[in-house]
DNA sequence: GTTCTAGAAC
DNA sequence: GTTCTAGAAC
């Protein structure tokens, strides 16, 4: 092969030893774009060495395929020659193969013909005898296609060198640059060129969000223009422009650009669409007057969103403070881009927390109010501004629900229709919230013991959240109970938690009246004191989600009662109904395979890999990860996890012992493995079977939505939070709503969204975020560095 | 659970 | 024209 000067190559006799260096450069752009033309005119008058790897041509002249792309590249450099690469390559996917060539060895580069879509579709429009046959009226329908998948490349894929051309002057540059590089020379590594690097992005977003004009996507149009963009869709963006700061950029620098539009999405959704999230807007809390720690309030606030957020979809949080220099500000968003908190749901907005709609066009529904233990207006800061600004109202409505309030608490008030805040701003609810004093001139002085203060800080967070999620329950439940149709998933904040009316404010707080009459009267039979604590054992009363855990302990809520359920909670009248429903559901034929296997496994030893007394162990049939297999239970009756009681805890256990015998075998043949192990809240198949599943996600038989949400939402029960929940209160909390499996398509590992399931499975494959934190803190996933699990 | 397919979306 | 989803049938 060595040997074997390649036919394309006028240059193939090679140099010295220094020629040997070999280059790889990778043309990235449209059809149109000049890739080919580019590559010729370099090698018109190259001083080194060159051969263009095209892919339509390889085959003896023919289409050809990646592989023989690659093998052909490899084979160039390793003749000491250095490759074109021109193919489209407009997505990261599509590079990476490319990109390894390099192996550390040689440089890749990657020259971005980022030309008018115009341009490139009149281009292909016209040619004639194309190599890739593709020319005439078709051409412009896949330029546009294709332009839309677009991800620019970025330094992290693996590129040293990255030259962005938008015209054809730019070009021209390019083709000089590679044209006077001598057969050992190199070009500096960096950046060039690039501009504007969101307007691709954004529309990306629009389209996925689908606010694009329909015209705007057709053919001849300049698919990149960012002027088409502002003036169809984004009205008042500059009243707006300088006050919103949601700006969280080094978010995940490494991932692929769909990551890019998630970031998009967050500061689009803060321009125009947020009016029908629940939104809560907050300002820090204790760190102004009560001079608390700020990198330690960032931490905590950090952590208390992330856990919050990791409960609920289509909320938000956006932390405000009133000067853009916030110290605090500065460093939540450092801290949240570290911890890869979703961005589309938590921002941070530099104005003032009473003007927010009128100053700032950003709708929040829910604001709180760093307040005092008297919960009277006045002293200054955000108490005053907020009281100022909403009227006596608030102060009358305040005064209704609690007198006083003790640090760590939060109390909500319902802002009455007639308060200036209420018909202004659009804000329907002020939480006040009282954190801890480290000033030694305002009352409570902790006397700088952050031990406690950071506890109480924790639990201010913890309430005022837990308050936000009780506003927003409680209307949904409303509104379930008004519509037949129930809530749509798109305006469902839960991610399944058993729906509780709570509040984490003092006792003496009236916590009846300020959702609405047909509310208060479902709601206003919640146990509030410890009676209900006999009720804890009540079937399917759990607590809703297994983070919060780590809470209960904090805040003690046994002894406040504020997250327990009893059969008076609605929301859980229709959960008992439902899973009444299921534990009398009948199996369709197609559903009774398990069943079927499990009575009788000795005669499915083709498919049964492990057997014992009370369970077996097959891979599924349909795996939807590289590694998939089921413990499946044998016990006759035990058909899905709300029939499981703490009588069957050992079988559980056992189960789960050998599932995760299973994840450490095939841990020892690929190290590279993460699993997990857990059951689906509404099984498809009849009998109690354990999903153990690599998180790779890499299979063909993932297909759908419903397969991914699966897997990927509340959904899946982690078995090990199902057994301490049966160890707890006798049985596992499980979600059944199935809106769960309609939800949107998110990464499980950096959480951008992803319009379908080609899309989401080409970025899963790419996407490096660390897997979420309360899987990787609460020992929920199995790898070659854990090895265990719960 | 899967397969098939009509029709929507691109 | 191709890709993708979602609903029906099994």
């Amino acid at each position: 092969m060595e040997n074997d000067p390649n036919p394309h190559d006028p240059s193939s006799a090679g140099g010295g030893e220094e020629a040997k260096k070999g280059l790889v450069v990778l043309l990235v752009g449209a059809p149109g774009s000049g890739k080919s033309t580019f590559c010729n005119d370099v090698m018109a008058a190259a001083r080194r060495p060159w051969v263009r790897v095209c892919q339509d041509t390889i085959a003896n002249g023919k289409q050809g395929t990646k592989s023989q792309c690659l093998m052909s590249a490899a084979a160039a450099l390793k003749d000491g020659k250095s490759v074109f690469i021109d193919r489209c390559n407009l997505e990261q996917e599509q590079r990476a193969d490319f990109v390894k060539l390099g192996e550390a060895q040689v440089a890749v580069h990657a020259v971005v013909l980022d030309l008018p879509a115009r341009l490139c579709i009149s281009r292909s429009v016209k040619r004639t005898g194309h190599e890739g046959k593709l020319q005439g009226g078709k051409a412009a329908a896949v330029v546009n296609r294709m332009l839309q998948k677009k991800e620019l490349p970025k330094l992290s894929e693996g590129f040293s060198r990255i030259t962005f051309c938008h015209s054809e002057n730019d070009v021209k540059e390019a083709v000089k640059a590679y044209n006077n590089l001598g057969p050992s020379g190199n070009l500096s590594a960096g950046v060039f060129g690039q501009k504007n690097k969101d307007d691709k992005v954004q529309l990306g977003i629009m389209r996925f969000l689908k606010k694009v004009d329909k015209q705007d996507q057709d053919a001849g149009k300049d698919i990149t223009s960012d002027q088409n963009l502002t003036q169809a869709n984004v009205p008042r963006q500059d009243s707006i422009g300088n006050t919103f700061t949601a700006e969280l950029e080094n978010k995940n620098e490494d991932q692929g650009s769909l990551n890019d539009e998630n970031s998009s999405e967050r500061s689009f959704v803060g321009r125009s669409s947020c009016n029908d999230v629940h939104t809560l807007a907050f300002p820090s809390i204790s760190t102004s007057d009560f001079q608390f720690d700020l990198e330690k309030a960032s931490d905590i606030i950090v952590d208390s969103v992330s856990d919050f957020l990791n409960k609920f979809d289509s909320v938000r949080l956006v932390l405000v403070d009133l000067s853009d220099k916030s110290k605090i500000l500065s460093l939540v968003r450092k801290k949240a881009a570290k911890k890869n908190i979703e961005s589309n749901k938590f921002f941070t907005f530099v104005g003032d927390i009473t003007q927010l709609y009128t100053k700032g066009n950003f709708r929040c529904n829910v604001i709180a109010n760093a307040t005092n233990w008297r919960l009277k207006p006045g002293g200054g800061g955000v108490n005053a501004a907020i009281y100022r600004a909403a009227g006596d109202s608030l102060e009358i409505a305040t005064k209704e629900r609690a007198e006083t309030l003790s640090p760590g608490n939060s109390v909500v008030v319902p802002l009455p229709s007639s308060s200036p805040l209420h018909l202004r701003e659009g804000v329907t609810h002020v939480i006040h919230v009282l954190g801890p004093n480290m000033n030694l001139q305002r009352p409570n002085y902790l006397k700088n013991d952050y031990v406690e203060g950071c506890k109480i800080l924790r639990d201010a967070y913890s309430s005022l959240f837990e308050n936000f999620a009780s506003i927003f329950k409680c209307q949904m439940r409303n509104e379930s109970k008004r519509s037949s149709s129930g809530i749509s998933n798109s305006q469902n904040p839960l991610k399944g938690t058993t729906g509780t009316c709570f509040s984490h404010s003092d006792q003496k707080i009236k916590l009846e009246g300020w959702y609405d009459s047909e509310r208060n009267k479902k709601c206003k039979g919640f146990p509030f004191n410890a009676a209900a604590k006999e009720k804890i054992s009540t079937p399917h009363g759990g607590h809703g989600y297994a983070h919060s855990e780590t809470h209960s302990d904090v805040l003690n809520w046994d002894e406040n009662s504020s997250n327990l359920t009893s059969s008076s909670n609605p929301g859980l009248e229709v959960k008992e109904k439902n899973c009444a429903e299921v534990s009398k559901r009948t199996w369709n034929a197609w559903a009774q395979a398990l069943h079927v296997i499990a009575l009788n496994p000795e005669k499915h030893k083709d498919v049964v890999m492990e057997m014992s007394d009370d369970f077996v162990v097959l891979n599924d049939l349909y795996p939807k990860a590289t590694k998939h297999v089921l413990v499946l239970s044998r016990l006759h009756g035990l058909d899905c996890l709300v029939d499981v009681h703490k009588e069957h805890l050992p079988l559980l256990k056992r189960m789960h012992s050998a599932g995760l015998k299973w994840a450490k075998m095939f841990l020892c043949e690929d190290s590279s493995l993460i699993f997990r192990l857990g059951y689906h809240s509404v099984p498809s198949m009849r009998q109690l079977h354990l999903h153990v599943i690599s998180q790779d996600f890499d299979s063909a038989h993932l297909k759908n939505k419903k397969h991914w949400n699966s897997f990927n939402t509340l959904f899946f029960r982690d078995s090990a939070d199902a057994i301490k929940e049966i160890e707890k209160h006798g049985v596992a909390t499980v979600i059944e709503d199935e809106s769960l499996l309609k939800m949107e398509l998110r990464c499980h590992r950096c959480r951008s969204a992803h319009p379908n399931i080609p899309r989401l499975k080409s970025h899963i494959a790419n996407c490096k975020a660390p897997l979420p934190t309360h899987l990787l803190h609460n020992g929920l996933l199995v790898s070659a560095a854990s090895k265990s699990v719960g």
